[in-house]
DNA sequence: GATTAGCACTCGATAAAAATGAGTGCTAAC
DNA sequence: GTTAGCACTCATTTTTATCGAGTGCTAATC
């Protein structure tokens, strides 16, 4: 049995019914809504070979239909509509965005909450790993008796500020090392700033050896802090409203998991796309997540891709107006970050 | 009829097993578990008396007894036992605590997550307002060709860093406004800083005059943002395994109200105490908490009060735990910002 | 041959009814 | 004053009955 054009046309209102209620279709319900002018009954007998050919899933004997994840698939492959986003909502997330930009993490996280408000789901970024981006500026201020500020300025954009626990340096103190750091340490990523190369400094300023010494263990246990990946969600509250989670249970191991920074880089690793990845159910490897979808993108700085951003919810997502959203985010985005320098 | 000995005996080992195991309490249940030397009877009288007084509620006529908010008043105020923590947790929390302590608002926030760790509620912290601060530092650092950094040290110890999109600074003229400034604001709270104030060091350095026009309203609007108390919280995800929200919908109407920064604060305002603030049942005035118990506690930079940090959950709560955490964070905390200049 | 009306059947969901049992209040005896 | 005993209450659990949305199949129709 082959899937003609009417078994598509029927599977797409299925989905879109679906997507739409939440709740199993039947034949008769799709006979009376959509004017497809064929009768329940030859409406049922397709969805039988949809069943059959795997597009559909009825939970029970007596129940309706509803999507499996190859039907989710081939929805969003070939059969949903593309939805433009209208001006005014361009218009919103432009405005937003734009406004003030200054802060490069700040974008993101904002992006990620308009992502999350305009979907009502969940959104997550990764940030732009620091530790293996590039030095490109460094600076360390006195703030106070005890405390000098680190000031690392990464060429993805990221600025990170730390305060060392440091007393008794000069400004002057500071400024010659850091000179002579910045020097040695230029297009270095930062993970590769070890206490070796920081230690030899100490050849070109001999005069600060003894700041230098104090300085290097600090600084080796401050940028150890920098490890990892910064994964961060955006919205977690929509999850409270998804009717497929009923009870706290499910609810729990779902929140659990979205959480759980480890699970959810690797699950983003899987989708190495340059465009963008739509995860759809038991195609994501995790058991818990196994009836979510996952839509996400890569963005860019410099023209390198850094880091990714995107929505996550139950396979009944709608999935035009989710890719819409992302497509358009991520355009904003790479626009900001090509637009002005950081 | 008069509270005696052998009630409070009794409404104490009730509470006790109510904290427990958060199912009603019945007479046999107490005869048998624990030894009163009285029989399951007498206890029916007592507790039939303690209903009368006002300290303990029958959910319906035939369940057991749970505490009524004055119950666990009475039970906070006179019968419980003071727990004094073990040697093994009290230096696991110094540790952990003292261990590099270098950002006031990291070992706060360390603070709350132990907090919510050890009693498996839900801690929150409220941080010294930034802007009610006196300011005792200023920094700005030309971080590349586009951005300034500004560095704010205020006297409660936080110290701010906010990133200006400033091109075409040198850091000389940086740093020459910035020791004006500091002169003119020196013991100014952060919120005094208007715009008529920075304005005004155009007179005491007219060369340049243009950078500070340009600075002035950047400044305004980044110093706006700092408006506000900021709140947090921690351990929120203990609040799943509450078993008082066995539905999704008063799980989120607890989550929503503990995340609304203005209702908590609110809140917290009302206790003002300087000690040990207990609130318990409809003691709090928002009827979404009216299940719930709030223990919270002052701290200082300083000596003065500049936040509180404290732990929510089911009034059903480990008074006796949490109180005794509770308290020895606080001692910590006093230690921490006593001991060490920040 | 494709479509459709008709109908028996399935099975989850909802409602009603019955059984269970923890716990009470009261009484009478100790 | 205390307690054993017992009838009573009522949420919870289990069982049974009812309902109805939806199906699959068959036979008639186009």
């Amino acid at each position: 049995m082959a899937v003609n054009d009417r078994k598509l046309k029927i599977l797409k209102v299925i989905i879109d019914d679906f997507i739409d209620t939440a709740q199993p279709v039947g034949s008769r319900t799709i006979a009376k809504k959509y004017p497809l002018g064929i009768s329940s009954a030859t409406i049922r007998n397709e969805m039988a070979d949809l069943e059959d050919l795997g597009y559909l899933i009825q939970p029970h004997t007596s129940a309706g239909r509803i999507p499996s994840d190859e039907g989710y698939r081939i929805y969003v492959n070939e059969l949903m509509k593309q939805k433009k986003m209208g001006k005014g909502e361009r218009e919103l997330i432009r405005g937003l965005l734009l406004n003030r930009v200054i802060e490069m993490e700040d974008v993101i996280h904002k992006s990620a909450h308009l992502l999350s408000q305009m979907t009502d789901l969940i959104a997550f970024v990764t940030l732009p790993q620091f530790n293996k981006s590039k030095l490109t500026n460094m600076k360390m201020v006195r703030i106070n008796d005890a405390k000098v500020m680190l000031i690392l300025v990464a060429d993805s954009g990221v600025v990170k500020t730390l305060q060392l626990a440091f007393a008794n340096a000069t400004q002057e103190a500071l400024d010659a090392i850091t000179d002579v750091m910045l020097q040695g340490l230029e297009n270095s990523t930062i993970e590769d700033i070890t206490v070796k190369r920081i230690g030899m400094i100490k050849n070109v300023l001999p005069q600060y050896a003894n700041v230098i010494d104090y300085l290097v263990p600090i600084l080796r246990d401050t940028l150890h802090e920098l490890d990892g990946i910064d994964f961060q969600i955006e919205g977690l509250n929509n999850a409270f409203n998804f009717p497929e989670f009923q009870n706290v249970g499910e609810l729990k191991s779902f929140i659990d998991t979205v959480q759980s920074k480890e699970t959810m880089t690797r699950l983003l690793m899987d989708s190495k796309e340059d465009g963008i990845s739509i995860q759809i159910g038991k195609e994501i490897d995790e058991e818990a997540l196994s009836n979510c979808s996952i839509v996400s993108v890569c963005y860019k700085v410099n023209g390198k891709n850094v880091g990714r951003i995107g929505l996550i919810g139950p396979s009944r997502m709608d999935y035009s107006k989710v890719i819409s959203v992302v497509d358009y985010i991520r355009g904003t985005l790479s626009d900001i970050f090509a637009g002005i320098y950081l």
